[in-house]
DNA sequence: ATGTTC
């Protein structure tokens, strides 16, 4: 438990820490106690800071699987009020722009997989480009560029990368709305000239699971999934172009703070008013970005498909949803009984729209969102539900995986990645990767239960469990 | 996360 922060058991799944000093609203954390002692106190200090921020609105969040990040603790989630002041910061939605996770139905059962499992496995390694600086088959020109920009998935879909029924199973149906590619700059623009289409490293994986266990029947066969069903977790973002957006807007929004009046108790924090020139050139550019990812998930899906028609050609590959977990989205919430527009900051959190809002498409609007949470390589990982009281528990925000237990440097020195692909393999898990370090950093020891995590997410009323999924295939970073 | 330090 922390010594520094005073926290508030609220209730079983929630603490709060009353607002002191510069905070202007409480800061509230959703957790099981063992998770809360497990916290790092960054966690709290980062959150106490961001209820300090200008223009916040009802109470800075941290999920349960929060740990400490650039400014904002990973799995933070706040929300301003661009006419009170509220600010947009680029360290609020992440250096990943719409980093997240997309699950696709297979058509299969596992039984129909084993046979081929290694083959299915070299075939994609072989057709998905994967690792640091990985390159595609994709070129941009600068007009290309610009059009994939504005266009997200959608421009994926018109350019032969899959369907147009997919779009209806995306975050804003593919198409991120008030995308301003003029302001993604030369540079971001050229390291990603060659990337699309390509998964990036680090935590980034693509998954062939089987549905090992259903929680919810009711919601499971609302989303077409029954046990032993073979489906494909992809979890990327955008790449080169997503973190060269962030890393120059962090610098202007540190050098404008003290212009725009902001003081900052951290210069991580470093955000710029939504009614400036400068908050908006961001989230211009933020929305440009989240395109990038939602176009860069949609071709892999393409890619994938190819694949799966080449060696199981029974297969029929559909949509079930495409989640972001590092965005700023304006979004309406009930406030103290009123609605109010807010631009929300997800860093490391998932959306989790509940039943009934008329932003889900027609199929999903009487069951909620599918929230995906993927857990680490070789680990399970889980598929929820977005719940009614989400939008005043979080506006509407659940976890977004297991989360790192300590740091890349340390778990290279606990595991040899040859070992750990080994152990995998012993326990019927192929994983292939081009960096056997990359490996040993993401080993399953390093992470945190995600079962804990989702578990507790529940509890709080986040989302709601509707099945768990295992490993059978990892392409990794 | 990231052309893993412009």
């Amino acid at each position: 438990m922390s010594e520094t922060y005073p926290l508030q058991r609220e209730s079983e799944f929630s603490w709060r820490i009353e607002p002191t000093g510069k905070m202007r609203v409480p800061g509230i954390i959703y957790a099981d106690e063992e998770l809360i002692r497990a916290m790092d106190d960054k966690v709290f200090e980062q959150l106490c800071n961001v209820a300090g921020l200008p223009g916040i609105v009802q109470a800075a969040y941290a999920m349960p699987d929060a740990h400490w990040g650039y400014g904002f603790p990973i799995g933070g989630v706040a929300a301003f009020d661009a006419d009170q002041g509220g600010v947009v910061s680029a360290g609020g939605v992440g250096f990943d722009i719409s980093c997240g996770v997309r699950a696709l139905r297979t058509g299969l059962t596992i039984d129909e997989i084993e046979p081929v499992k290694k083959q299915l496995a070299d075939a994609l390694f072989r057709q998905i480009p994967v690792g640091v600086g990985s390159t595609g088959r994709i070129h941009l020109n600068d007009k290309g560029m610009t059009a994939m920009l504005r266009g997200g998935a959608r421009w994926a879909v018109e350019q032969g990368f899959g369907e147009m029924e997919d779009l209806q199973h995306i975050e804003e149906k593919g198409c991120m709305a008030g995308a301003v590619p003029d302001e993604v700059s030369a540079r971001a623009r050229k390291r990603q000239q060659d990337e699309m289409g390509t998964l990036g490293s680090g935590n980034h994986y693509l998954e062939v699971q089987r549905v090992a266990q259903i929680y919810d029947q009711r919601i499971a066969t609302a989303f077409g999934l029954r046990e032993n069903d073979v489906i494909v977790f992809i979890h990327c973002g955008s790449r080169g172009l997503g973190h060269q957006i962030g890393t120059e807007f962090l610098k202007y929004m540190v050098l404008a703070a003290s212009q725009h009046g902001i003081e900052l108790p951290d210069r991580e924090l470093a955000c710029a008013p939504i009614n400036s020139e400068l908050g908006q050139a961001y989230l211009g550019a933020m929305r440009a970005g989240i395109n990038c990812a939602l176009a860069n998930r949609q071709i892999i899906t393409h890619l994938t498909r190819q694949v799966f028609a080449d060696v199981l050609p029974k297969a029929d590959l559909t949509l079930l949803f495409d989640v972001s977990h590092n965005t700023c989205k304006v979004e309406t919430h009930l406030v103290d009984g009123r609605k109010r527009k807010l631009y929300v900051h997800r860093k490391g959190a998932t959306r989790a729209f509940g039943p009934g809002n008329p932003d889900l498409p027609e199929t999903l609007r009487a069951i909620g969102q599918p929230v995906l949470i993927g857990g680490s390589m070789g680990t399970e990982s889980h598929i929820l539900a977005g719940s009614e009281k989400g939008t005043e528990l979080s506006f509407n925000s659940a976890c977004h995986g297991a989360g790192r237990a300590m740091s890349r440097h340390q778990a290279t020195k606990l595991w040899k990645g040859r070992s750990v692909v080994d152990e995998l393999a012993d326990r019927g898990i192929i994983i292939r990767s081009p960096s056997m370090r990359g490996v040993a950093e993401e080993a399953p020891g390093a992470y945190k239960d995600v079962r804990a995590v989702v578990d507790a997410a529940e509890k709080a009323g986040l989302a709601h469990k509707v099945a768990r999924v295992e490993p059978h295939v990892c392409i990794k970073g």
